[in-house]
DNA sequence: AACACGATTGACTCGTCAGTCAATCCCCCC
DNA sequence: GGGGGGATTGACTGACGAGTCAATCGTGTT
């Protein structure tokens, strides 16, 4: 016979995603597991039949997405067919697109882990070094093709992209950014042109 | 005489000081309101002397900041003999130096508030909105001055120039990024460099 | 049909902690 | 020098919520 009405793997799945909604909309520390068991339409007990305590189940979505993410990046970097900012192209373009799929749980990623210095942040760090150390690697092969400047260090150069991209995620987020498919492209051209055209107006020649 | 060995503002500063480095060190939501008291050295109930909830304490010390950051912004943009770049420049320097001198304090501004979407962040968001489109209003000036492109909208850069500037305080905050005089400056040029320059090297005439 | 065993349930325990409050202290003023 | 009132104390309360567990269910197996 086939499997049961809900496997395993899909009864902890379901678990999972109610969490995201869950955390998303009222936060990992001031909701209850029961709001996530309810949230699920499961009973109170079974949230720890398939997770150690609320702690995992944060650190489960996190990894899963996470992973995801580094491994695009990883992904991009290999493509030797692309230039440096071709490859920031891809992978801004890759994460705006993960929050326009699936918003609350890249908002749970952002704001419940990757910002959040006093406890997951923490916990997490060594992934969410990864995932700067390969920025870095990109940008220090643009500066070594020359397709970049080498006044500043890339693994600063990384942030200043990474932190661009997350404050943009934090504006739609914060209702601060209007969203809408057009916003959605719209930024991710302007955070590529903003980090590597920079502001300032280009020398005119001839005047 | 003189007034009371500690008088009843110094009483509550002394609490407010305790309460940021608790922030700092545990987090708002891990600590508990004995802690802040026993940092302080004073008895449980007098933090609710002063304050009338936990909550109270943390937006008591968030305004408190925030209000000087916007002072100084405006104050900045008010000086009509600087260049936008130049304004930039110095606010940045105004927040890493904010940083320096108080990081516990601004640790817990930024982690604590600014990024926390689901419960300060929401709160204070007028609040950190007006930090935004004072930034925006500069940047806006320097594009109609023709000091810098306006490809994308002010708007957006002041988010991704104030995104680099939280990125690099995060940066420090995690240890991921070295402390240190030496650290602080480089850091300052870079982030200004970084918007304003771009990473893009120059088409170099001639070759 | 009866058994075995994982899935599922939700009432319960136990610790924690924000906020209260009545008592005490101490300073200043008359 | 004594009385008034704000400052200070810390034990206490009440609520809340994470995690436990014994009981029940449902399905596949023999």
């Amino acid at each position: 016979m086939a499997t049961a009405r809900t496997s395993a793997s899909e009864r902890r799945r379901q678990i999972l995603d109610a969490a995201v909604r869950v955390f998303a909309r009222q936060g990992f520390h001031t909701c209850r597991v029961s709001d996530i068991a309810d949230e699920a339409g499961v009973a109170y007990g079974l949230v720890y039949h398939y997770f150690r305590s609320k702690d995992e189940v944060l650190d489960t979505i996190f990894l899963e997405r996470w992973d995801v993410m580094v491994e695009v990046i990883e992904e991009v970097d290999r493509r030797a067919e692309l230039t440096a900012r071709e490859k920031l192209t891809a992978i801004t373009s890759f994460i705006v697109d993960s929050y326009r799929h699936d918003p609350d749980l890249m908002k749970v990623v952002i704001v419940e882990v990757t910002r959040a210095a006093n406890t997951f942040g923490r916990t997490h760090l060594d992934a969410i070094n990864r995932a700067y150390d390969r920025l870095g690697a990109i940008i220090a092969q643009g500066m070594a093709a020359g397709e970049f400047r080498d006044t500043i260090t890339p693994q600063f150069a990384a942030m200043a992209f990474y932190g661009a991209i997350e404050q943009a995620l934090t504006g739609w987020i914060f209702d601060m950014l209007p969203t809408g498919e057009k916003s959605f492209e719209q930024v991710k051209l302007f955070i590529v042109d903003t980090i590597c055209g920079g502001l300032d107006a280009p020398p005119r020649p001839g005047v």
